[in-house]
DNA sequence: TTGTATGCGTTATCAG
DNA sequence: CTGATAACGCATACAA
C-alpha cells in the first residue's frame, strides 16, 4: 500500500498543460458549472449554449480529468474487479465479458489479482475501496461470506461462485453439482463403470460440489463408489498428470476419467499418453470448464461448458444495475455437456 | 469516453465517512502537511511526531485517497498497460509479469484492451493519459511509430515487439527472426526437407520476421523454397486447422510443419489428427511462443520459448526506471528452442 | 436556465 | 523542522 520509492517529484509532464473545463467555459462564454452540466446531462440547458460548449470542447480537445471528477462528484465511473489469477484461461474470458459490458456504458474496469490468497484478496478490496470505485466484482472469492458482506455495506458488490444475498450484494452461481452429474452420467451411459475422478482443490466450494455430483451420478446408476478411484488434484495441469501416474502406479482398474477441470484433464491426457494409454480407445476422458483450447486437444476434450464470458457479462451488467439502484436478476445458463472425441463407448 | 447513463447521483456510500489525512493530523496533534510528509517520506521529521502519526494512522485505519493524491501531487502511482486481448494466453503471462514488478514498488497497473484495433488503441492511450497514469506500457502496439512517439512526448512509454527509440520511449524487442531460424534448423537437422510453414497474420511485424527466419534457414541449408508449402494463417487456432486442411486437400507433400505460433500449432495438430496423420510419426510439428498449455499437448509441442512473463517484468521494471529518471537497459533473453515430443527424425 | 461559491482530500510552496 | 495557505480540476448546493 505504501510507496517504497523516495524519488524526487519529477518535473511536471513535458507536454503542454492540460485543457481544463474552465478553459472550455471561457471559450464558450459560459460558466464552468454550465459546462459541467452539459457534459454530464445533469440539467436542461439552452440549445445555444449547449452548442457553443460542444464546439469549444471539440476545438480544445477537452477530456475531463477522471481524478477530479471522482474527487468532486464521489463517482469514478470505474468498477473494481478482483480476479484470482489474471493469467488463467478461465478468468481471461470472464474479464473480457466484464470489459465488454462496462465499456459501452462509460465505465472502466480496474483489475486486480488476489492469487487465491484471502489476505491478498482483502488487500485488493481495500485498495479498490480507497480508489473510490463505484462497485466491485469479485470472481470466485476466497474470503469469508462475512468479509464479503461487510464490504458490501460500503458499496455495491457482485460475487461469483457463491450463493450469497445481502443488501448491496448480488451473487452469480454456476451449478457445479449438476454439471458434474451430467459429465458422470455421460460416461455411465457409454457403459463405463470404473470411472476415476480427479478432484479439484477441495478448498474451493466448486470442487466439493463437483465431487458430490460425481458421486450422486454413480449412486443414481447403482454403481458402487470406489474411493480408490478418487485422486486428489489441485486444479492445475500437473496434478492431473500426477493423478494418472498415481492410478497407474497403484494398478487401479479404470476405463474412464472425469477430471474436475479441463486443466487437469489436459495433464491427465499427457499422463495417459506417456503410459501408452490411448484416448478414447483405452480410456475415456471428460473435463469441466470448456477452456478455449480444449476443443483443440487431440482428441478434442469432452467437457462441461462453463460460461466464463457470459459470467463476465452478467456480472458487469449486474453491478451496473445495482449502481443504478435496480435489483439485478441475472441468472447463469445451466450446465451443458459437450461431447467431443475424448469420450467413447467402453471396450470390453 | 462519455457516459451514456443519466442516473441521478446515488446517495453517498452507505458506509461511514472516510478517514481523512486531516483527522489523522488532529489525532496526532500535528498539521496535515506533517502527516503527508511522514507518509511519503518527503522530509525529515522528529521521531516523536513520526510515532504519533504512525500510531494515529493505525488506530484510525487511515488509507490515503489515490484520487486526491493524484490531483494534488501530479503523480498517481499507476501505470497504464495497453494489451491487445486480455483473454489471450500470451498476454496473461505478460500482464502477470508487469503486476509482479509494479506491486512491490507501490504502483498499480491499469489494464486496457485494444483488440488489435489501432483506433481502439489510440482511445486507450488517451483514456490512460486522462487518468493521469505516470507511465504507459504498450504490449505489441498496432499504432504507427509516429503515434507512439507522440504519446511519449507527454509521458514515459515502454513498447514491446518493436524497435523504437526516443526521448521518453523505451522498446523491448524479441528476436523473432532467430527464433524462427532455430525452429526451422531443428526440423532440418532431423532430416526434414519438405517443411510446411503456417504464417502469422502478416500485418504483425512479428509474423513477417518469423517468415523470414523460416526462409533464411532453408536457404542456409540449401533447401529450395517451395511457395506451395507456405500457408497463410491468422495466429489463431482455426487458421492452423484450416491450413492443414488446405495442405491435405491440395495434396502437398510435407513431413513437417512449422507454425508461426503455438495456437496455430494446436489447430494444426487437430487437423492432422482428423486426417489420420500421427505426430510425430507421420508429421513433425513445431510451434512458437511456448504457451503454458503447449507442454500438455499430446504429444507435448516442440516450440520456441517466448519469455512472456519475463517480458512483462522487464517492461514493468523499465517503465519504473524511466519514471525515476533512469535510462532502462533491459534486454530480452535470446530465443530458446524447446525440443519436446512433437518433432522427430523424418521417416522415409 | 445560469452563474457563484464552496468543498472533495492531498501535496507543494512558502514562511517561520 | 513545522505549520499555514494555495492550488489540483471538477461537481454541486445555493442564489439569482
Amino acid at each position: 500500500m505504501e510507496n517504497k520509492n523516495n524519488d524526487p517529484a519529477p518535473p511536471r509532464a513535458a507536454g503542454k498543460p492540460p485543457v481544463t473545463l474552465e478553459m472550455v467555459a471561457k471559450l464558450a462564454g459560459v460558466s464552468p458549472s454550465t459546462v459541467s452540466r452539459i457534459l454530464n446531462g445533469t440539467a436542461v440547458v439552452s440549445d445555444a449554449k449547449r452548442e457553443a460548449v460542444v464546439e469549444a470542447t471539440k476545438t480544445l480537445g477537452f477530456v475531463p480529468n477522471p481524478l477530479a471528477r471522482g474527487l468532486a462528484g464521489g463517482r469514478t465511473f470505474s468498477i473494481g474487479v478482483v480476479t484470482q489469477a489474471i493469467d488463467s484461461p478461465f478468468y481471461g474470458a470472464a474479464l473480457r465479458g466484464i470489459e465488454d459490458e462496462l465499456d459501452p456504458m462509460g465505465y472502466s474496469p480496474l483489475f486486480m489479482s488476489a492469487h487465491w490468497d484471502p489476505v491478498a484478496e482483502a488487500r485488493c478490496l481495500e485498495a479498490l475501496h480507497a480508489r473510490r470505485v463505484d462497485g466491485i466484482v469479485v470472481l470466485m472469492p476466497r474470503l469469508s461470506d462475512a468479509a464479503l458482506q461487510a464490504c458490501a455495506q460500503a458499496l455495491p458488490v457482485v460475487v461469483t461462485g457463491r450463493e450469497l444475498r445481502a443488501a448491496q450484494l448480488f451473487s452469480l452461481k454456476f451449478d457445479n453439482f449438476t454439471g458434474a452429474l451430467r459429465a458422470t452420467e455421460h460416461l455411465l451411459s457409454l457403459g463405463h463403470r470404473q470411472i476415476a475422478f480427479i478432484t479439484g482443490d477441495e478448498e474451493h466450494p466448486d470442487a466439493a460440489e463437483r465431487h458430490r455430483g460425481y458421486r450422486a451420478a454413480l449412486q443414481a446408476a447403482g454403481v458402487a463408489f470406489d474411493p480408490q478411484l478418487v485422486v486428489p488434484g489441485k486444479y492445475h495441469e500437473v496434478s492431473g498428470l500426477e493423478a494418472v501416474n498415481h492410478l497407474v502406479a497403484k494398478k487401479r482398474k479404470f476405463t474412464a476419467i472425469f477430471a474436475a477441470n479441463d486443466q487437469m484433464a489436459a495433464g491427465a491426457a499427457l499422463g495417459l499418453f506417456q503410459h501408452g494409454l490411448r484416448v478414447p480407445e483405452d480410456v475415456s476422458l471428460v473435463g469441466f470448464d470448456n477452456l478455449p483450447n480444449s476443443v483443440y486437444a487431440t482428441p478434442p476434450l469432452s467437457t462441461i461448458h462453463q460460461p466464463a464470458y457470459e459470467l463476465g457479462r452478467l456480472a458487469g451488467a449486474s453491478i451496473l444495475q445495482m449502481i443504478a439502484g435496480t435489483q439485478p436478476t441475472a441468472v447463469l445458463p445451466l450446465p451443458e455437456l459437450l461431447v467431443r472425441g475424448s469420450s467413447a463407448r467402453v471396450r470390453l
